[in-house]
DNA sequence: CAGAGAAGTGGACTACAGTCCGGTTATGCC
DNA sequence: GGCATAACCGGACTGTAGTCCACTTCTCTG
């Protein structure tokens, strides 16, 4: 046990509460290139200096917003069951299977939060890769890929076909269900 | 024949080149992301009027700053010798051959320019895959993955992997060797 | 409860992308 | 050469992201 960590201040918390609302808010009605980060501070009562300090930038914002959601889906690659987590030790799936199950969730979890995810990975140059949520996701995908000739290289290959930008255009020319098949197809490719 | 298209005006050709001039100068000195329109302009002795109606944004004047290395790599896959092109037609190369050509000819250009791509990929939302160059090596590449369950999905994927943004971040994690050996195995696993 | 200092606040400020439009100039035609 | 007109020019203007810092408010300690 250590010292507690500072904790949030009320105010602080109450501002914060305030901001997601009104983003998820405005977002919902506007669409999230709709809204400027003026526009949020004002709907939320609060400064725009609060705004920034809180979040950082308008990606950092989206990334909050979808903190809840994208934990989950952590948390049920970790923990959950199989074949998306582990499963119990006697009945664990292969990594392709898991492999597979994670560009299933995934995908559903990109394809619902499209413009929230692509504002988190592309607001800030780069911020796809410096959040905490690639490096997640990236690891995974590494040591699911573990035995191929160079899983990290291969990870980073596959995670670029996830990346929102992309996805968000393709969407256009082919559709979810050729963009899923190809996805998996490509995993599985990888995974021979 | 037809009537001669409207010819560019002297002036606009002057100023034109004057631009591109200052731009590629600029751009050399101070990376691209440090060099905002305006200083080009001022460098170019033009208006920022001037300077927007004629590239439309910064990814536009990117772009044209690419042009010329654009169309040569994009003369070579049409006209040029094999691999990379179809070269004569008693011995024409694989389709194989050619993708793994066209993947280590694309990663030069790209690696050479990786920050002007990557401004030209990203300036504005969407800008890579508006412009004609993705068009035209999306074309490409589906042509070498014909008979494949959905060449064109493929293509998307594949091409996923050489995002000017992509690369630019997991150059740092595993460098352009590992880059490099990876998509070509990718390509491979996608023509076995 | 009082005082100190850390944490938080908000709005003025800067810098930049991109738009607009009244004025200018090249060009083709008579 | 002179004229009509379409193309072009440039800089003032707008909207937004993000920074800065003097001031306020909370929380902890004695």
């Amino acid at each position: 046990m250590r010292t507690t960590p500072p904790r949030e201040r009320a105010d602080a918390a109450r501002n914060r509460a305030a901001v997601l609302d009104a983003a998820a808010t405005l977002f919902r009605e506007h669409g999230v290139e709709g809204v400027s980060m003026e526009t949020v501070a004002a709907a939320a009562g609060v400064g725009k200096g609060t705004l920034f300090r809180r979040f950082g930038d308008k990606a950092g914002l989206a990334t909050a917003l979808l903190d809840t959601q994208e934990r989950a889906l952590q948390e049920a690659i970790l923990f959950g069951p199989a074949p998306l987590g582990p499963g119990p030790a006697e009945a664990s799936p292969s990594a392709r299977e898991r492999l597979h199950a994670f560009l299933e969730a995934y995908l559903d979890y990109l394809l619902g939060h499209l413009d929230l995810v692509r504002i988190s990975e592309t607001a800030a140059p780069g911020a796809r890769y410096r959040i905490g949520a690639y490096r997640f996701w990236h690891r995974h995908v590494t040591l699911l890929l573990a035995g191929r000739p160079d899983p990290v290289a291969d990870a980073h290959a596959l995670l670029a076909t996830l990346a929102a930008e992309h996805v968000r255009a393709v969407l256009d020319d082919i559709g979810a269900d050729r963009l899923r098949a190809a996805t998996l197809r490509l995993a599985a490719a990888l995974t021979t």
